[in-house]
RNA sequence: GGGGUCGUAGCUCAGUUUGGUUAGAGCGCUUGCCUGUCACGCAAGAAGUCGCGAGUUCGAGUCUCGUCGGCCCCGCCA
């Protein structure tokens, strides 16, 4: 077809334009036909421009013109001219001009929109997913990628600037085992093998450091066959990174750096570092989280000791299993209705446990269905040890370690959003440390990483690993902003017979390990230097810059929770020809 | 695997509590009028598998059961 190329942008022209003879191309995106006149602001992802077509201009184009409907993809000629006096619109960059037509081509009809390409988000996001290309003709969505894209921009320059090198790394790799669910990938050409999808390029970034590349870096994707959620998708991309003869500060630093430049370029903000350090312990006992927010306070306090010989069985029995009794000061919270406890408790057995104890402290005192167990004196001193004022409300709970913290870091949340505390201008980046190496999984029946199986322990708590296992401290980090886990790494094992001696408390046996892990720990014999990394949620970090509640809405083409890309209706059926193939039978 | 929530016109929603007239509103859409609008205005009109399927009932958008889908959360996510 035909017609004339763009001279500018629908986002280009300014008063300084007048007299020039221009063309736009570009979507229809609203038009106002005042029956001799006909308006339309034209647009394209550099802006809006206002196009008149006036019969006394140009007839025959301003018949035309009366064909033109939204979302119609056109190319217009005319000079811009200043806007009259008094018809200026201040909220267009282009408002001082119009563009007066005389030449008009339909490139394409469109037929009316599923929904209208408005900035406002009010349509159900199922019908945005399912049109996704014109949710993405939405400006905040073009900003969103946009932001992306100046993201990536950002960290290949800072890190070539640092003496990085992006290097691609398989996409078809081993299936390992530990972590989360691989997605296969069946061999035609051999049979009844699988490849698996990177979790993440870890063995692989390990063996660049073998090989020398002491400071690597890549934008990767990454898939994990797992549940989605707001912050979750099956595929994810990663800053990557790896590099050898450091030290966690020396990670740490790097990544300061890269976020320091990030909020700078993005948001505007100065941000100091280093980021404070928290270590793991005193999150989950201080937050109930490994990755607190901390933004608001709500600072949990351990109350075992204060009701563990007290007349209430509930607390007593928990904290002689080894169970922990801890909980938190709602400010303001003895204000809260019968009916807003209920919902609060029924909101915490939601979470998996027995219950929710709580004591109101009020200007007559104690105020709590427990206090007849725990005698007014220990209330008192729970609200002290809460730091609880007058009108506040201590929530308890008490289960075993575990539960209670992250029964109360879920609750600190709901609590911090239903009260507002939650200051959206705060920026708050600090570091969690001190991860224990290892998780019991009750499942399993076994140690599983905390973080993965190539972490190095502590050398403070090497010995442990020939005892309590569980004790011994990993060298991992995980970097936390606004209550999100932005990015985790550690330094890992260069040597191969910690590395098996590891393996071994996973329950990875030495034939496994070797079948499993063989090569690298065949590269460990030959010079591995010492190392470490980390890997950032790039998807996180655009959905927090972009001010966005999930992930999907800085990613061009996301899946629903249950998996699903509405779109294009994926994952779908194959044909039995492409099974054969691959050597695969349904059930 | 579990919990919560939503599903009514193209879109956003009301109506469901207490079953009962022809299922409504705003926006959008179509048509007509309109020469400086920019949320254009005015007038008229079209538009419904009340997610789907059973059941209860004289009668179901409304009640019951099942099912599908979106979103949030727990588990899971080294």
């Amino acid at each position: 077809m035909l017609y004339k190329k763009r001279t500018h942008t629908c986002g280009d022209l300014r008063a300084s334009h007048v007299g020039q003879s221009v063309t736009l191309t570009g979507w229809v995106d609203t038009r106002r036909d005042l029956g001799g006149v006909i308006f339309i602001d034209l647009r394209d992802r550099y802006g809006k421009t206002q196009v008149v077509f006036n019969p006394k201009h140009s007839e025959a184009i301003h018949t035309l013109a009366k064909e033109l409907r939204t979302e119609f993809v056109i190319s217009v000629s005319g000079y811009v001219e200043k806007r009259p006096d008094g018809t200026d619109n201040s909220k267009l960059l282009t408002g001082a001009i119009d563009v007066l037509a005389d030449d008009l081509t339909i490139l394409n009809k469109a037929e009316t929109t599923p929904f209208p390409i408005d900035d406002k988000i009010e349509t159900n996001e199922d019908l945005r997913l399912k049109y996704r290309y014109l949710d993405l003709r939405r400006e905040p969505m073009q900003k969103n990628l946009l932001l992306r894209h100046t993201m990536y921009q950002i960290t290949r320059r800072y890190f070539d600037e640092h003496s990085f090198v992006e290097i691609e790394t398989p996409v078809l790799m081993k299936s390992t085992p530990e972590g989360a669910r691989d997605f296969l990938v069946p061999s035609r050409i051999n049979p009844g093998k699988f490849y698996a999808l990177p979790q993440s390029p870890q063995t692989y970034k390990q063996i660049l450091m073998v090989a020398g590349y002491d400071r690597y870096f890549q934008i990767v994707k990454c898939f994990r066959d797992e549940d989605l959620r707001a912050d979750r998708q099956l595929e994810f991309t990663q800053i990557d990174v790896e590099m050898s003869f450091v030290d966690e500060s020396d990670i740490q630093t790097i990544v300061e750096g890269l976020m320091q430049r990030f909020m700078k370029e993005i948001k505007g903000i100065d941000v100091a570092v280093p980021f404070p350090r928290l270590t793991y312990k005193d999150a989950m006992e201080g937050y109930g989280s490994d990755k607190p927010d901390l933004r608001f306070d709500l600072k949990c306090a351990d109350f075992s000791t204060l009701v563990k010989e007290s007349g209430f069985k509930v607390f007593t029995e928990n904290v002689k299993k080894g169970g922990v009794v801890a909980g938190f000061a709602v400010p303001g919270g003895a204000a809260y209705t019968r009916n807003q406890m209920d919902n609060l408790v029924d909101f915490t057995k939601s979470l998996g446990v027995g219950g929710l104890a709580y004591i109101k402290l009020t200007e007559k005192g104690i105020e709590s269905a427990i206090e007849k167990f725990l005698g007014n004196d220990v209330c008192m001193k729970i609200c002290e040890a809460a730091g609880a004022k007058v009108g506040d409300n201590v929530l308890i709970v008490a289960d075993n370690w575990q539960k209670t913290y992250t029964t109360l870091g879920t609750l600190r949340l709901e609590i911090a959003k239903r009260m507002n505390l939650i200051d959206d201008n705060k920026w708050n980046l600090h570091w969690v440390v001190d991860f224990p190496m290892f998780d019991y999984s009750e499942e399993e029946k076994r140690h599983v990483a905390m973080h993965h199986p190539f972490t190095a322990p502590n050398p403070e708590d090497a010995h442990l690993l020939d005892g309590d296992a569980t004790k011994a401290r990993a060298r991992a980090y995980d970097l936390v902003m606004n209550g999100n886990e932005i990015a985790g790494g550690s330094i890992r094992i260069h040597d191969s017979s910690l590395q098996s001696k590891v393996f071994g408390l996973l329950g990875i046996g030495p034939e496994e390990a070797k079948m499993k892990f063989g090569f690298m720990l065949d590269a460990f014999r030959y010079g591995a230097p010492p190392h470490g990394g980390i890997a950032f949620g790039f998807d996180r970090i655009a959905m927090l810059f972009a001010g966005a509640k999930s992930i999907r809405d800085v990613i061009a083409f996301p899946k629903t929770s249950s998996g699903v890309s509405l779109m294009d209706d994926n994952p779908s059926t194959v044909d039995t020809k492409q099974l054969d193939e691959l050597h695969i039978k349904l059930k």
